[in-house]
DNA sequence: ATGAAAGCGCTAACAC
DNA sequence: GTGTTAGCGCTTTCAT
């Protein structure tokens, strides 16, 4: 079943049938109605393979993501369908997880005529990806690339201003002595979290300690041990700050483990508003990261980017700005059990 | 950058070009090295739109899930993507979540040519998409359609198989009053894991105790109820089991705020080991689900469908069996600690 | 072993 | 308004 077919039953030409299916161009509107009977009867629609070799669109949206694992990609691309769904759009969606690296999937995506174009995340973004993106012919949107990249469309989260009402509601509190379990030290988000974290002390004039801070790689044994040094110093902390939420869920162990009362002896807060943190006691107070929100508004741009609507070759950052979700692990009172019922 | 270019530049007919990169044909070895040396240089990659228009192969897989949220799709997409990854297959993700529902995406996807297969997950297959997956020119594979569905292709977790398991572990501490918080009635992973369970307790001449039976519906609100509900009988049973693992965390939840011991005063366990059960106290016996095994073995038979090593007209059903995770809550004595960190 | 040419199904000038 | 026709980039008979 294909055009030719309809174009003989119908008893006009291809290029009728063509216009038909393309609503803009001049065609009367009894013919077309005629048409689209005809194909509808006939479950007709045409190909859009055949379609994107004439006019080099796809429909569809390359998404590249570092890996499949974890809420965090599993929510882009929950945001990035959410968005295409409406539009009509297919996600091709690809990980480097595995042998794959991130620029043989970009390049294969972008020469292949796959897509119309790209959302891209990598574990970081280097002068390699960028020349690519900067080149480009197709629209590439990247996420979280980190701040400092300013010269391509980037979608990321507000790092540093979570980290910044995280602490400033510690310090809300009362708290004077804040530690914090750091990321790993080369990761863009991990440092974007520590600079919030120490700006906002010292926007409070409060002294950051630096052994209070104890560099973590986001996993729940660093948040185990970080905590278990924190405490076992002779100044104890008063609250601790978690980069993020495993590892706060680490520190929670060890404070069961080493029967210190959350927030009694010492209260504690995270990043990134993970389920889990919803089912311990008392609840984590952690930063919520709007990550569907950034898959979408990425896809969104990218959209947009294709139609014409913005100017694929303008750079564009944008931000998304975090919230806090009061558990009660900050010493707050909160009765975080009616919560997950 | 195109075929005729590359023919150009090579002194030969874009056929034998053709020819260079399809492997198979008969071609001088010597041109093919020349070709490709040429292609290589010039960065030149045979565009797969256009090849598809001729041999109606996109190297694509279509994948089909009822929802795009939740541990459990993630790790089919991830198993998929694994899979398709080593065979170079690039893979169309879309869901049904919304609007757009499971047989309008079916129809398109195998309709349009831009899938070469689909692995279709459904809430419940129905008769219209047995019939539409039967009569499909391109081959489907079904994952968890429940293991009544024979006619068809389908990879399914052995539900029932796991459901004894447990409940035969639980029997071998010597538990006699077996109680179950069950899943919702009409959902088929519900039902065969209710199955399981009652045949084993009658294998092991145990018998089941109606008022001991509450169907919840997989949440963790049903899990706290119906354990609350079991617990505050005259007759109390000495073991639940959970069909998942999220009613389980209610249970959990529960039995704190009733001051019950786990497994003391009643052991539990539960289905899916999500990882969530690994961080609760003491850790949850549960049932592990190979689900991203069950994702790279329908698309590894969906390929060798699509490669003609299998007949895809053959109904084909597999079960995956699960295996059980041994934690603290049935009644062993095990360091659950340990495994987190 | 290689080339010529006819598609694959559609779009988009251009012509009428 | 509608038809004709030349591509889009590739594969694949059929010749040679």
């Amino acid at each position: 079943m294909n055009i030719h077919e309809i174009a003989k039953r119908a008893g006009v030409s291809i290029a009728t049938v063509s216009r038909a299916f393309n609503s803009n161009s001049l065609i009367k509107d009894d013919t077309r109605r005629r048409i689209l009977q005809i194909a509808e009867e006939l479950n007709y629609k045409p190909s859009p393979i055949a379609r994107g070799l004439s006019t080099r669109q796809t429909d569809t949206i390359g998404v590249i993501l570092p890996d499949l694992v974890g809420e965090f990609f599993m929510d882009i691309i929950h945001g990035i369908d959410e968005e295409t769904d409406k539009s009509d759009k297919y996600i091709l969606v690809s990980s480097s997880h595995s042998k794959r690296n991130i620029i043989e999937i970009l390049i294969e995506f972008l020469s292949s005529g796959r897509v119309d174009g790209v959302v891209l995340m990598a574990p970081q973004i280097n002068k390699e990806i960028t020349k690519l993106v900067k080149k480009s012919k197709r629209p590439i949107v990247l996420i979280n690339a980190g701040k400092d990249i300013e010269d391509v469309v980037n979608f990321h989260i507000d790092n540093y201003q979570g980290a910044c009402i995280n602490i400033e509601h510690l310090i809300g509190h009362g708290y004077k002595n804040i530690g914090m379990i750091t990321g790993p030290a080369e990761n863009w988000d991990a440092q974007e979290r520590y600079a919030g974290f120490s700006d906002a002390l010292e926007k409070h004039n409060i002294s950051l300690q630096p052994n209070l801070i104890i560099e973590g790689d986001f996993s729940i044994k660093a948040g185990f041990y970080g905590f278990m040094r924190l405490m076992s110093q002779p100044e104890k902390p008063d609250a601790i700050f978690c980069a993020n939420d495993m590892m706060a869920l680490g520190a929670y162990e060890a404070a069961k483990t080493s029967n210190i009362q959350i927030p009694n002896d010492v209260a504690l807060t995270g990043f990134d508003d993970i389920f889990l943190t919803r089912l311990i006691q008392p609840r984590l107070t952690t930063v919520h990261v709007p990550v569907v929100e950034l898959g979408s508004k990425a896809v969104r741009y990218l959209l947009s980017m294709i139609n014409g609507d913005v100017d694929p070759n303008t750079p564009y950052v944008e931000a998304l700005s975090t919230g806090l979700v009061i558990g009660g692990s900050c010493g707050c009172k909160v009765n975080s059990f009616h919560s997950i019922l």
